[in-house]
DNA sequence: TATAGATCTGTTATAATATAACATAATGAA
DNA sequence: TTCATTATGTTATATTATAACAGATCTATA
């Protein structure tokens, strides 16, 4: 990847799904710029109620973060604030991307190597919500799914085992709806 | 990872778990040699049935896999395999483990960067048990779960959104039950 | 407000994982 | 055997991520 995905990005943000319909893939056409506004709304919200600081960078690394809702490169982030920064070196935009996924606001899927906001953070503060994935290998859309089968039975076969969860990736890769021939 | 990580795999091969147990977390102290044996024979079939060629390195790569129950990561088993033919260069090791991801031989887990040997090939070939793993964060044990009510719910979300499924990252981790204090 | 400790950011270098591209060798079918 | 295909060797490089330390900024409290 690199510049040709950058692009790309650019163009998805008014084809893109809202993070506050249940099931994103059916809702193309919203009007993202209110998703990027309540997601730094909230996030100033929830940084401030746990006493933590969102710097202006962390804060912008966030808004590139949710110039969509299609997963980013570390280093497409890198591009982009190097665009209007000059040279940024790789540390700043990982020790970012780290706090912000410590935040619970940023989720990194593990099957691509990239980054996505979270669509409800605090969701994942109570019981057991973590973050579970549809993607779309053909639009690139990824949605985070809250399900309470997908939950009960990840609870259910780990206490069998008598794992106790500490993390946990669930990433479902294949064709969207709308990507379907 | 590196020296210390291959040094600790030649240790584990007794006091590791047997894949054909339902919870290999609860049995320990195996015969692991009966492992190796069963997963290469039964990796002979599968690609002679198939077709395919399990040629002398791709065979000694899975074995090399199928030390123990941990996951290895790619540069471990080009060191092994430096040990045992002088320079080895890193497209070897990773073309081998392409072929044998290709035949469901092996698993690659994303969330560690690592693969292991699959704990039941054939089994995927079937209607819908993709791998799902319980990963220790302590003794590094990776166990492929079967769950029919895990399947299920996939399966129902992935319906429900309209969602194709083409493949499926699921890797819990935690700490096994003899992990925890 | 001054100052010290803590946290954040900048900077350089490098580690860890993975692949592209092309040359040579082994295999298998005709 | 001969040719086409597949597998392996080899060199170089891409991609993702972190270590280590220096300098700046913030915060608390004297
Ligand atoms: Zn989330
Ligand atoms: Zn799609
Ligand atoms: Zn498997
Ligand atoms: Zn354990």
């Amino acid at each position: 990847m690199a510049k040709e995905i950058v692009d790309d990005q650019l163009a998805q943000n008014q084809l893109v799904t809202n993070h506050l319909v249940e099931n994103p893939f059916a809702a193309r056409g919203h009007d993202h710029s209110s998703c990027i506004v309540s997601a730094l709304d909230g996030a100033e919200k929830r940084c401030s109620r746990r006493g933590e600081r969102l710097t202006p960078l962390r804060r912008r690394v966030l808004e590139l973060v949710w110039r969509g809702h299609r997963p980013v490169g570390a280093y497409d982030l890198l591009a982009l604030l190097q665009d209007e920064r000059g040279r940024v070196a790789p540390p700043t935009i990982y020790r970012a991307l780290e706090f912000l996924c410590d935040q619970g606001l940023v989720h990194r899927l593990d099957s691509l190597q990239a980054f996505i906001g979270c669509g409800h953070p605090g969701a994942h503060d109570e019981a057991h919500h973590a973050a579970h994935f549809l993607i779309c290998q053909d639009c690139g859309l990824a949605v985070e799914m809250r399900d309470g089968q997908l939950d009960g039975a990840i609870l259910g076969l780990a206490a069998r085992a008598g794992f106790a969860i500490a993390d946990e990736t669930v990433e479902i890769s294949g064709l969207c709806a709308d990507c379907q021939v």
